[in-house]
DNA sequence: TTATGATGTTAAGCATGCTTAACTTTGTCT
DNA sequence: AGACAAAGTTAAGCATGCTTAACATCATAA
């Protein structure tokens, strides 16, 4: 029902929101969808009259129940098309986010399902998000913490990646950080808060900004 | 480049004119995208401009070598869409129309060549029309010729079905007429160029309108 | 050949989703 | 508290792709 650009308000809200738990700002959503505050204040005012929002000027958005559920069919999209054409067609890591981000808005729900099927009903992405059920239940997501949060000397295994930047996917995929794969945290610089990992064959630097797009769990030894 | 409307223009504009070889009217364009003829006219002018059309004012539209080009590429994503969905995830022949016709402006280069190896390098789509090659040749199509121009007491078979009304595709799956049946064309009314039909197991009477709409090959006997 | 209806085009206006520029509110630091 | 910068909002305007209404051209038949 929503249009494409609606959609994606929508579905970026969620995110936002379901990071930190906090109302989600005019200016994090303005970056992220790359326009500026003002198309966002105007849409948010469009969005709460469709009743797919509470907002009020100066404090923020929350999805109402309507909104989470739009969210939920069009993660449930992405999240599906992006396992699909790996799967399947045999694109790579790098490259399902940016085609699954056209195809959710072109996708009816009996399609989707049909997908689901063929994929065996899976739980959770190419990068480790969970996905949407038919239902709209969300799958529970095993503890995870930033790399950022992680203790030097620890190892740690891949939990999650965050997808939406496709370059520094396929840096990851490149130098073999990808889901479940193993590393140790051999060092952090506080002059930038960069660290130092160490993965099967070499080990590599990541700055702050990287190694928050990183979620891993404590590795059972 | 274009937009999805004016993709779906290029594509109406090169199917009205491979009918007929003649230059497309205003009207008939109109007609099959539900919009108003003042629409046409202006997107015309616009498509002209950008090199898609030769267009002038009352003379009807041709494309460019360029709107060809154009017209290949969506009408390769559509119909390589619509066998997919038939033959990989098992939908049915009345339902792929419409999911194609949203999913042909979704789908990058790159991805639709993974559908396309995938199924083999297919020729046809599943209502007979021929698949346009990577390269953007469109492969040659039988010899057929409309059920309205066919002979009484003679068999057929059908070769394409013009797939743009699901509801008469739904009646068509229904009753068994489907690509490669055999057909008995057993009488005409010259009242209203109504035709009987004999299929495989029924007797069914269509009207000029659906006629129109199944091509089909002389039966070699 | 001229009237007439069908077909096609232009003009004005609307909704959507953006922009820039001007303005308002908020949070923070002194 | 007051000042200042950051964040957010509003206003005005633009492009796209439609609409309706008015106007232009074409085809054709008396
Ligand atoms: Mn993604
Ligand atoms: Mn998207
Ligand atoms: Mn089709
Ligand atoms: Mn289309």
């Amino acid at each position: 029902m929503p249009t494409i650009s609606k959609e994606d308000y929508i579905k970026t809200i969620f995110n936002f929101h379901n990071e930190d738990g906090l109302p989600v700002t005019t200016s994090k959503i303005a970056n992220k969808l790359e326009v500026t505050n003002s198309a966002i204040s105007e849409m948010a005012k469009k969005l709460a009259m469709e009743g797919y929002l509470d907002y009020s000027k100066y404090k923020g958005m929350n999805l109402t129940r309507s909104g989470e559920k739009v969210a939920m069919q069009i993660l449930r999209r992405h999240r599906l098309w992006e396992l699909f054409l790996i799967e399947v067609l045999g694109l790579s890591w790098d490259e399902v986010h940016d085609e699954a981000e056209k195809l959710e808005h072109s996708t009816s729900d009996s399609l989707i399902d049909k997908i689901d099927e063929y994929l065996g009903f899976p739980k959770f992405d190419p990068h480790g998000s969970p996905i949407p059920q038919r239902n709209g239940i969300l799958p529970k997501i095993p503890k995870s913490i930033p790399l950022t949060d992680c203790e030097v000397g620890n190892s740690y295994s891949i939990v999650r990646v965050n997808d939406s930047d496709n370059e520094l996917m396929a840096y990851l995929l490149k130098i073999g950080l990808v889901l479940s794969s193993s590393l140790f945290l051999s060092d952090r610089l506080s002059f930038d808060n960069s660290i130092t990992i160490k993965l099967a064959d070499a080990t590599y630097s990541l700055s702050e900004k990287v190694a928050e797009q990183i979620f891993v769990a404590e590795e059972i030894l």
